[in-house]
DNA sequence: CGCGGCTTTGATGTTCATCAAGTAAAGTGG
DNA sequence: CCACTTTACTTGATGAACATCAAAGCCGCG
């Protein structure tokens, strides 16, 4: 049963884009020092404030990254998808996570202690470039995100935020909408009020097919030209 | 003159953070492969798609980092104030860069090869993590900052904007506006007209006085609750 | 079975962008 | 140095987009 677990550690972090060039002995360093563990829908990973001592990455499942408000709504910064490194801002800038974590599916996180990836930087200095480059990747696609975002009238961002479902989430047209009409706001920035309008006016003109959670995206090209031009 | 410009070169690395807990000798090096250049207020520092040799910070003076819209306005990122490094994002994410750098005052740049901040980071790898730690806080700065702002009406993002050129930018309550109105509608999502109300309102209230580019606060106090409540 | 949260729709109001028009300032060429 | 052009600034009027408020139906869950 350990072995198995440590296997599939061992695949996870071979399939993770982050450790490539590493050697055989430096990976099974890394596993040595890694643990997995499962997360039920609805189930906080990380709390705002907490410490970071591992370096996560999402094995299977969807997790939302958000920023908790005193007087306002949630603002969702992205969602962490398969393979993506959970919280990699956070590691290197502070002790504590800036951010909370919720897994909004049923989610398998990859832990790898923080110190074991620090001795490996230390040993391996390339593998230093190497997470570098990660970082300021994730650090630019968050940033040019939202300044896309903000340019975007209320169907442009809904648009966005349905094909970055199909494509780059699910990776097909029908899917099950993992979160709330609410939290779609708290990741675009409008209210829920007005993300239920702008659906039920892509619903009206055929653009999709709304059944409860459930979305089918029946024209791609239509909604694509309304992110654009949105 | 050219020791000279060494030496200067010398401090500067020498005060910046980011070279903290190098040796002489790796500072050495860093300032063998470094040089200064100057710019007039107005000049292009660096255009999107520029090949990144370099890293850079400002000794002194202000630039505008931004990204062109074909079809809307510009997009200020946000501002380099001396010692911060610049584009350092783009560093490591591509060989080219993302973002515009325009200089809004007349400005000094120190640059060092960034084949040899390679080979430091190749020899010394706590220097890696001491990189890793600056991005980091980098992004996560202009992401929280990005958030915060997109959360305030018009009065609560002028009221950002006014106690940041105050408090971190010029560190004193009176100071010539670096930018246009419209650069500021740029820096904040407003339009240029709606930012001129803005601070016409602030001055009829008694919270600024404005006579052309020169701003006072006069009540910071009061500018804060703004900010905050906005 | 009833409570609370999510969803939906409609009515209303606020905020901000857009359009227009005029003034001031700054750069340009003779 | 002055006419000329251009760009920045300012104010008002109007409209569109989106938030807010309100009410009702739906669903899941204790």
């Amino acid at each position: 049963m350990k072995d198995l677990a440590s296997l599939s550690c061992r695949d996870c972090i071979n399939s993770a884009s982050l450790f490539e060039g590493l050697s055989f002995e430096e990976l099974d360093y890394l596993v040595q020092h890694a643990s997995q563990k499962s997360y039920k829908k609805g189930d906080i990973v990380v709390k705002e404030g907490d410490l970071v001592n591992t370096i996560s990455f999402l094995k299977c499942g969807l997790l939302k990254v958000f920023k908790k408000s005193p007087k306002y709504h949630d603002q969702i910064i992205n969602l962490a998808k398969p393979n993506d490194c959970v919280g990699l801002l956070s590691v290197f800038s502070s002790d504590r996570f800036n951010y909370n974590l919720t897994a909004i599916e049923d989610s398998v996180l990859y832990s790898i202690e923080f110190s074991a990836l620090k001795h490996i930087l230390f040993t391996n200095s390339s593998f230093g470039l190497h997470l570098l480059k990660s970082i300021s990747n994730a650090a630019d696609l968050i940033i040019s995100q939202t300044i896309e975002i903000s340019k975007k009238n209320s169907r442009g961002r809904i648009a966005y935020c349905l094909t970055s479902f199909a494509e780059e989430i699910y990776h097909r047209p029908v899917f099950y909408l993992p979160v709330s009409r609410k939290e779609i706001a708290e990741m675009i920035g409008l209210t829920s009020e007005n993300v239920i309008r702008v659906l039920t006016e892509f619903r009206r003109d055929g653009i999709i097919a709304i059944n409860g959670k459930t979305i089918t995206i029946l024209d791609i090209e239509r909604l694509k030209y309304v992110e654009k031009n949105g």
